[in-house]
DNA sequence: TTGAAAGCGCTAACAA
DNA sequence: TTGTTAGCGCTTTCAA
């Protein structure tokens, strides 16, 4: 057991082993470089017996990028969070990207975690975390590194964005809610701001007030189902006496609302209050909950921000794009039947 | 709006305009160098005038390591899975160094991840997932790079692991369920092998056989919530005619098999059947299951596996390291009060 | 198609 | 403490 590192074989010592130049065993590694047939036999050969393995850092300081393609995520133990990494991070090591994957802690830290990317010569940065500061997306804009967003608000900035529509999903939760036969709306939500996830709240509570002439408010204080429980069983009994329809921006919090409801309120859901959730994570359907729920498709998100990162590669001057993922209504046990 | 890649400022510009030499500027960015304090200042206003952000890429070129560490995981999405993602991904930022994280889609894959992270010169690598081929490791070794193993069987190798005792976590659920007066046990487990989640399923299947003289076994097709529902659904009433106590190798089987007893079968948990699962998921907790689990200790197991590798990154000579991380019963409702 | 030579941006050993 | 010099392992013109 050494403890030396041994030195690894370099292309040189492939190229004295094949009997050929340092550069050859480049191009030969290079996909659709000029190579005799021959010639590439013998450095392949050379190569596995020496053990040579290309040295991407030494790649990527030559070429326009190391292959590595930032992801900024916050949260991760999160349902909804953990999908979207898994979606993102399969197709790019399947196309031969390598994810780093960085986490910020604050929203403060963001702007120099992609400063920290940037440093590695990154091929593109995905946030789906906290907005970077602006400065960030110019830096990223200089360096000549595509960006995309997903879920967050405009910036104004080079920036792809691929989001949830906040209007969409207001309006297609208050439908659900009208169709089941609710009336009288409340929404449950988190007190801090996010683009998406109060933004659909904010949406659904206009509609309800525009439409029904008001909507109860209940706040979270973060986006746990332990503070959603928490939220809904001390605002007790008698905050439910005029409320029939109860939108959760979150499944999340939904779970945690119906739990409220049902074990330390003594409603009934969907009886006394039928329930609306928002993401249709894999819990959402589990039998004790039969979560009625707005389903989005992070499937469909993954692919599209993967393809905006990848048109930008390809050319950086494109104006910036905005799109918006379908959304799709999931009726389950916590409504009323709807025919 | 450009399409060309700015050139990135380089230390030969910051020294340029500090009026410095390169190297000066390289030890004013490197902890514990030796720079005067005004020099330091001189450079520090000049890169930041300029934009300047050191190199990574060729900084990892010429130094020991680039910073990188590799992160082999499966199953992203699982809760499990997606919570030991996290509590690796944070400290190791904070650390300053980058996590890459690569999901394996197929064990046969694992290999050439490995060998992959190996060429982006990784500080080193923590898998997580399927076992990786003893030749993968071995190169690891070659190229001094530290690996660490969670959950992992012996491979005879340098690998340094940090595990879950199986024999400890099936003596554990076994007495649990004993303690709360279940004497005719069964266990739910999916039908592929690992070295934890079969493992734990097996000792406990052991020791029932030797102490009560048998134990039921129901399988499933993967480790999926919907996999156990089905098991047990299908499985069918009668086959718990004679189980009054089923230990689920995993949590998330065991939320799958609550609801299947109760809403499938019409059983009760806890009175017809108690059930005790493991790891105790954020899931297992909530009301609707208030699952009687094992937990283990997944931010022990995340620091020990860290301190490991950073160990081995000083010295990489010792000799390889096994540690198991301590269980705790937590008693909820899908078991009868213990006193 | 191949070899030669010049860097990519940085660090580190050495000398001043 | 600072500047000088020599690479790290690779890609990429340019000639041959």
């Amino acid at each position: 057991m050494s403890t030396d590192k041994k030195r690894q074989p370099t292309s040189f010592d492939v190229a004295k082993l094949a009997g050929v130049h340092r550069s050859a065993v480049s191009r030969a590694f290079t996909p659709g470089a000029a190579v005799a047939e021959e010639t590439r036999k013998k450095i392949y050969a050379a190569a596995s017996e020496l053990n040579y393995r290309v040295n991407s850092i030494a790649r990527g300081l030559q070429s326009e990028h190391s292959g590595i393609v930032g992801i900024l995520a916050s949260r991760l133990d999160t349902p909804v969070r953990a999908k979207q990494v898994k979606l993102l991070t399969q197709p790019l090591i399947r196309d031969g990207f390598r994810p780093m994957l960085v986490t910020a802690e604050t929203p403060a830290d963001v702007g120099g975690l992609i400063d920290a990317m940037l440093g590695y010569n990154v091929a593109g940065v995905i946030v789906t975390s906290d907005s970077p500061p602006q400065r960030a997306i110019d830096e990223c804009h200089d360096a000549g590194v595509p960006v995309v967003l997903i879920n967050r608000a405009e910036t104004g900035a080079w920036a792809d964005r691929v989001i949830t529509d906040p209007e969409a999903s207001g309006r297609l939760a208050f439908d659900m809610l009208r169709r089941c036969g609710a009336s009288r709306m409340a929404v449950l939500q988190p007190e801090t701001q996010t683009f998406s996830v109060t933004g659909r709240a904010a949406a659904f509570a206009a509609l309800a007030t525009a439409r029904l002439g008001g909507c109860g408010r209940f706040l979270t204080a973060d986006q746990s189902y332990d503070a959603a429980r928490r939220s809904i069983a001390t605002a007790g009994h008698a905050a439910f006496d005029a409320v029939d329809g109860l939108f959760c921006a979150t499944d999340l919090l939904a779970l945690g609302a119906v739990d409220a409801l049902r074990l330390d309120l003594g409603l009934s859901v969907p009886n006394d209050i039928q329930v609306v959730g928002f993401d249709d994570i894999e819990q959402a359907s589990w039998g004790a909950y039969s979560l009625t729920t707005v389903r989005q498709d992070l499937e469909a998100q993954a692919q599209l921000a993967l393809r905006l990162l990848k048109v930008r590669m390809a050319q950086n001057d494109a104006p910036a794009q905005c799109f918006a993922i379908d959304l799709k209504p999931i009726f389950r046990g916590t409504t009323q039947n709807v025919d």
